[in-house]
DNA sequence: ATGACCATGTAATCCGTTACATGATTCG
DNA sequence: CGAATCATGTAACGGATTACATGGTCAT
């Protein structure tokens, strides 16, 4: 139940469903995604229960334009959830389950050659989230005034994902360090 | 499309649901949850495409229960799931939502009161893992043979857990701090 | 006897993905 | 002329949560 509060954050101003999906490539990528086709129903649904109002508008380019923008309840409905505390849900990796069961198969340069790959994935992510936090790391190091704090809030958030990304990518490498160790002492006397 | 493969990587051992939904709580939580509510047609629905099958057992306390087991398939379906390298999906994070949209309201106090509030949260968490992980980890490093290689893969698993719990608590504290000076800047003279 | 734990499930609803369907404009 | 981008949506399916429904055993 928080995609539709994800969409009422991002439209603190006016914007379509493709405007949003922009929002989710561009800014959000590190902490939510979507796709169109779940943004449009989304999006008319909360019309719907009165969080949003829509009017079109013509484009330049392309097919009419359906604009939305939150209601007061839509406000209310935004903060709210703000006020709910942390929504620390129960997180899902996948990858890690992987890495557990592959246990099963007993073979450690498999597990090696698969951490590889999942930190070649982890760098490309990290690669692409480092420049944009590190421009704004700078401003605000420079003067702490420099940002407003829609954009302060903004480097904080980048920040987690750099770091966490940064904590996994050395985990990955320790992982390769333990598995040539573990092989190295089970080829000795294992 | 995944619960199916990690339910397949947890009957490594026959099991019923309600053994399952154990894994979860005590083995599997810092990768992967599910309710009892979705394991049972779950696990029926692998038994219907031939990934498992199932046969009554006597119970001491309670009902007869329903074990589970894997098929040669269902093996199959596991090992392909495990060669497909690392399934790195989108991962959603509400709580960084959060802060981002927690922008709009312009108060400094509240965003702190939320990290310090999620700080709490994974603390707790971090605490859950950091016992076992550590018990793992000195008996690995007195002794690389010390585990075998099923164990020294859930220890790769639960090292994961500690570090990005780490690395996020690091963050909150960062968080904490700049937030004090972006305040004493705004009071010097923003 | 009350609550915790054992044990299984269904039904309604919602969230999310993939695939399908359409059509204009702009740049090379 | 073809590809990318603009722009909106529906349909089918699958994944996940919440609530409902039942009933036995064991310890205090």
């Amino acid at each position: 139940m928080s995609l539709r509060h994800v969409l009422l954050g991002m439209l603190i101003e006016p914007a379509s469903g493709y405007d949003l999906r922009k929002s989710f490539e561009e800014g959000a990528r590190h902490f939510w995604s979507a796709r169109l086709s779940q943004i449009y129903p989304t999006l008319q649904g909360m019309e719907r229960v009165g969080w949003l109002r829509s009017r079109e508008e013509a484009s330049e380019k392309g097919p009419v334009r359906r604009v939305y923008e939150r209601t007061a309840e839509g406000t209310r409905a935004l903060y709210d959830w703000l006020s709910d505390g942390p929504v620390v849900g129960q997180e899902r990796f996948a990858y890690i389950g992987q890495l557990v069961f592959m246990g099963e198969l007993g073979d450690l340069d498999r597990t090696a050659e698969f951490i590889k790959k999942l930190r070649e994935r982890l760098e490309g992510t990290l690669a692409a989230l480092e420049g944009p936090a590190h421009l704004m790391r700078d401003a605000f190091e420079k003067d702490a005034n420099a940002l407003g704090v829609i954009e302060f809030h903004y480097l904080l958030s980048m920040e987690m994902g750099v770091r966490s990304l940064r904590a996994k990518v050395g985990w990955c490498e320790d992982c390769l360090d333990m598995i040539r160790e573990k092989q190295e002492a089970e080829a000795r006397h294992g």
